[in-house]
This record gives structure tokens, sequence and C-alpha cells, in this order.
DNA sequence: GATTGACCTTCCAGTAAAGGGAAGGTGTAT
DNA sequence: ATACACCTTCCCTTTACTGGAAGGTCAATC
């Protein structure tokens, strides 16, 4: 099993290392096993396949813009693969994101249009 | 002339009074004049159209995800007028904005197609 | 004229979601 | 052995607010 350390997961997820342990530490992700632990170090963390994807899962849903404590059961949920109970939910917050994000666009071409006239 | 209490032009402008409190605080609107101040109380705050306009004008601005920091010195040129200083600068960040925007909404289309063949 | 209620004031503390940087351990290469 | 790029914990700082306490103001009402 291929395993990968802090800093190339934040490559691989675009997490920086800083927010990956921010993220263990508010429990969003699990603590992650460590290697080489010995007493005067506590190891560093090794991630597996599995992991990037759970941080790739959260990248995509802060598009939705929810907290990271909002976003911990949803993250929960996907890993356990109960798609159904949350499906509702997320549609909704989906659909309601995409016409916020649409009227956001307008608004912007509005304030072009302001500019425009402007200059 | 037209005046207005902090909570009317919460109401006028979509920011909380908090929040425009917080904004004379760190000096991105001038301090308010204040109404009837005595030995024991400093007055109400007070504010004119344009004190109105400009917070408005905040809101539109933040659109753009700009940092209050660098939101200052635009709402200032604004205000002055001098539209030509600011307006490549405000043009770029406006179609970088508008093309981040139309990214997410392309990303949440996605979204939304995975969650369709999950369902 | 005392009280209620809806405003307003300052001040202090806390929040989310990180980022910065110090001080130190690890692992590989030269 | 020394350089270098990693990693570790710990603690402090930041941004843009929000909440709440303690108190002043103002108009209407009992």
């Amino acid at each position: 099993m291929t395993t990968f350390l802090i800093g190339e997961v934040a490559r691989l997820t675009g997490h920086s290392s800083k927010t990956i342990r921010y993220y263990e530490e508010i429990a969003l992700i699990p603590p992650a096993d460590r290697s080489n632990p010995s007493h005067a170090s506590p190891g560093y963390r090794v991630y597996s396949d599995a992991d990037v994807k759970r941080l790739r899962l959260i990248k995509r849903a802060k598009l939705l813009d929810l907290s990271l404590a909002q976003l911990k059961p949803l993250v929960e949920a996907a890993d356990e693969g109960c798609c159904e109970m949350l499906e509702p939910k997320l549609h909704s917050l989906l659909e309601s994101k995409l016409q916020e994000t649409e009227a956001k666009l307008r608004e912007l071409g509005e304030l072009r249009d302001t500019l425009r006239m402007l200059s």
C-alpha cells in the first residue's frame, strides 16, 4: 500500500500541511498513523490513498461554504458510504449554492457594466 | 439633509450595526458625527446619504473578496471620484473574479452530476 | 414623574480557520 | 560531519467579525 507524508498529501489535495494538521486537531479527519516513533520524536504522520480521497472530498465540499463543523458529519457519512441519508440535504445545499453563485455572477457583471460606463 | 442612526444605516446597507462600528474602528470609514454628546454619553452616531452610499459601495466591492485593507484605498479613491487611477486594477480584479465564479459554477455542476449518479 | 421599550454607547472576550515562526528531531546525500 | 529538506510540537497572530455586560437616551405610556 502506498503511503504519503503530510507534504505530499498537501500537494495532492491542495490543502497546506498546516491545514491538514489543523483538521486532525479539530477531528475533521482521524489521527494519522506515525512512522518510526521514538523516545525523542512522535514520528511522521503517514497517509493512505483513502486519506487523500477524504481530503479531496473535503476540498470539494468546501465549495458549498459550510463550516468545518457542518462538514464533519457529511464527510463521515460519505466515508461510510451511506449516501442516502445525506443526499437530500446535500442536494438542496447544492442547488442554493448554485443559485447564489449565479447571482454573484450577475452582480459581478453589473459591476463590470458600471465600470465600463465610467471609463 | 436627511440623517440616519446606525440601525437605519444597517438596514439600508445590509451591514450590521456592529460591523459598521468595526469599519469605523479600523478606519475603513471616517468617524461618524455624533448627536447630543453630553457629560455622560458620547452621543449617537449620525450618518448622511453619502455615508450610506459609501457603505453600499463597500458591500458591492466585497464581491471581489478583497481584504478590508485592500478595499480601503479603492473606497477612498471612489470617494474622491478619481476613477482613472483604479479603473485598470479594478477591471482585472473583476475579470479574474468573474472567471473564478464561473469555474466555481462549473465545479458545483460537476458535484451535482456526481450526486445524481450516486442516487 | 416613574417606567417601559427600543434604541444607542463603550469595552472586553471569543470565534473560525487558519498562518507564522521558533526550537528541535529525521533521513538522505555529499 | 554537515548540509538540506523534510517533519514535529507549541504558542502567538491574524481577519472580520459576533456576543454580551453595563450603562445612557428618547418617546410613549401609566
